[in-house]
DNA sequence: ATTGACGTTTACGTTAACGTCAACTACTGT
DNA sequence: ACAGTAGTTGACGTTAACGTAAACGTCAAT
């Protein structure tokens, strides 16, 4: 095998925007299990993906253990058809959640830019009259 | 004025899921400002639709503050130029982050649905020959 | 008159996700 | 030899968002 890329705590703290205190604490939840040269931490590829991922799930609002426990279904060994049915009802469960926050999401964003269009029509607008105020869909 | 509809606490708390509990300690923070009768609560359809989206934006990961400040960006009010040119900026801040969450959102929902078809594959393919794994991309 | 069903306030408890020291180690350059 | 930089392990502190329990009020139905 080709020798894998390394990375020091600090440099993959400050490539996602986390402290290193933030690092420490997912390795002790047994989120992350970077190898060990010596007592310092090094992490592979494998383990920034890892992390990448779980900090993907922590920005739409998933729990640390939500994101972790999805991260799981991805690499979730196939064994039994059981097994497999059992995963496949999981990420069942999971899209419905998601979807779900989809729909809420764009909610939102459809209601911020109907604020914005009545904002900017009042700037344009002059001192003419007001706007009618939209429903809060 | 035609009369209002009115709700109790936990009708509200019904209808939306929540504990009363919730919905107290929502008024407790200043977010819901029911009205009163005698010292029970009485919420208007205002104060409803108020809980709902603040329970929208909590479902998007939104902290309880969040929710209530985009709220209060909907029906900001827009006296002069200065105060539009503050609250546009406010709202593109807010919706810079939400695009950041919908493109997050929508990766992980693609990771699951890949991870759903290898299993879906996995399973038809009955005992054959293992699926290639898919990059997590 | 008592029993629910529903409401109220007050107050302490809990969990997640780190922040913030403190005290220590290990290497590198001067 | 020493300072500086980067790493380490505890251990206690903090905030958000409620849960949980206690103690009490109000009204309708039995």
């Amino acid at each position: 095998m080709a020798e894998q890329r390394h990375y020091t705590i600090s440099e993959l703290a400050e490539e996602f925007g986390v402290t290193t205190r933030t690092i420490r604490f997912y390795e002790e939840k047994g989120w992350l299990a970077p190898m060990r040269v010596g007592q310092r931490r090094v992490f592979r590829s494998k383990d920034r993906t890892r992390l990448r991922l779980i900090l993907r799930g922590k920005r739409i609002g998933l729990t640390l253990e939500e994101s972790v426990d999805i991260i799981g279904l991805y690499d979730a060994q196939t064994g039994s058809r059981r097994q497999l049915e059992v995963l496949l009802e999981r990420i069942g469960e999971r899209r419905a959640a998601l979807s779900q926050q989809l729909a809420d999401l764009k909610a939102t964003l459809r209601a911020l830019n109907e604020t914005e269009q009545r904002a900017r029509d009042a700037l344009t607008s002059g001192s003419k009259r007001a706007a009618r105020p939209r429903s809060t869909k």
